[in-house]
DNA sequence: CGTTGGCTTGAGAGGGCTCAAGGCCAGTGG
DNA sequence: CCACTGGCCTTGAGCCCTCTCAAGCCAACG
């Protein structure tokens, strides 16, 4: 729970009194691996922090091939956002890679909170922007060969690289497990 | 400008009083075929909207091939978000496509419009969330196989597809113009 | 009428894919 | 304690999609 406050606090300022009050909009949830938090054709209705564990957010597409949009470990958000604004069933799974604890909350709670503590609009704003820039990012990511992917993959996520099972990490970055064995062979081979 | 008034007041309603005064918070600007709004390396100043014409957003990689992020076109916004709100440098370029018109508005302005305003600021949050679920599109849709990549741009802009030289689409697509050219000959003859 | 930009077409190469088999644990039950 | 199983990773062979490089066409334009 102080992994949440301790966040918002990084990006605005809070009272010790908001600091208390806070955590009473939120639900704790134990997660067991393989649990779903959102499954496809649900209506989201909460965004998730993730407190400890890691969940990763998916489609399944035409060819039943799994893509990954993003992981979520201790300290990140994590929810789909187009879904949950408007109420429309959701493209994506989220579910659980390592059993742990997330915080939730659904729209009207995050709203009251909003207007409560004027402070945490401010600071789900400045979450929200970094979240386009990342989507940016990953665009543009996404036209580079696959070693280079990889490659700013570990960089940028070195927590995550030696975290997550190599399927996983294929899966994100959009390409099979079988290549990325090649790529990490290559580089082994090379250094 | 009633462009810019009608796109706000489809998402928010506005008084005939607000809608006289936003137009004073922009600066019209006429822009010509090749004419760079924003250059890679320059901090990016202001949130742009096209009135007339239409623009590209794009990067350079390493290999000095352009990867189209996205076109704007009437009645649609574009800025560097990441390079305005940080105020560092920009990745990315911002050219004319087609000559035409648009408004700018840079931050100074655009805050002291949320606050004598807050309808505007309420539609610039929609505009938003709209823009980012529009990017978490884009990356599912770069890791779909590039004939449904270009059949699913045809289907979605189809006015784009008709108005656009064909290798800036192939960029966009993320293929070379060589390989565009070869799928629509392919889904010419197909049909 | 030559130049330029946009599009097409061809040949060859290569990156990444599929399909298939095999190895290596860690966990589980006899 | 050992055999078995399932999950994960690796390796190989062959193929296909997309790329690169190169040439050629056509329409617009000075």
């Amino acid at each position: 729970m102080k992994l949440l406050t301790d966040s918002i606090g990084k990006h605005v300022s809070l009272t010790a009194d908001e600091i208390l009050r806070i955590p009473a909009y939120f639900e704790s949830v134990k997660t067991r691996r393989h649990q779903y938090l959102l499954q496809e054709g649900e209506i989201c209705r909460h965004e998730f922090f993730v407190l400890k564990g890691c969940c990763r957010q998916y489609e399944i597409d035409a060819a039943g091939k799994e893509n990954v949009l993003q992981f979520s470990v201790e300290g990140w958000w994590m929810t789909d956002l187009d879904s949950l604004l408007h109420e429309k069933p959701s493209l994506f799974n989220i579910d659980v890679l390592e059993s742990g604890e997330i915080l939730q909350i659904n729209k009207q709670q995050l709203y009251k909170l909003f207007q409560d503590i004027p402070a945490v609009a401010q600071y789900y704003h400045i979450i929200s922007q970094r979240s386009s820039a990342a989507l940016q990012r990953r665009i543009l990511f996404l036209q580079k060969p696959a070693l280079e992917r990889y490659q700013e993959f570990v960089s940028r996520y070195p927590f995550l690289e030696t975290r997550l099972p190599q399927h996983q990490v294929a899966a994100y970055l959009g390409i099979t497990k079988e290549s990325l064995s090649r790529l990490r062979h290559k580089l082994a081979k090379g250094e």
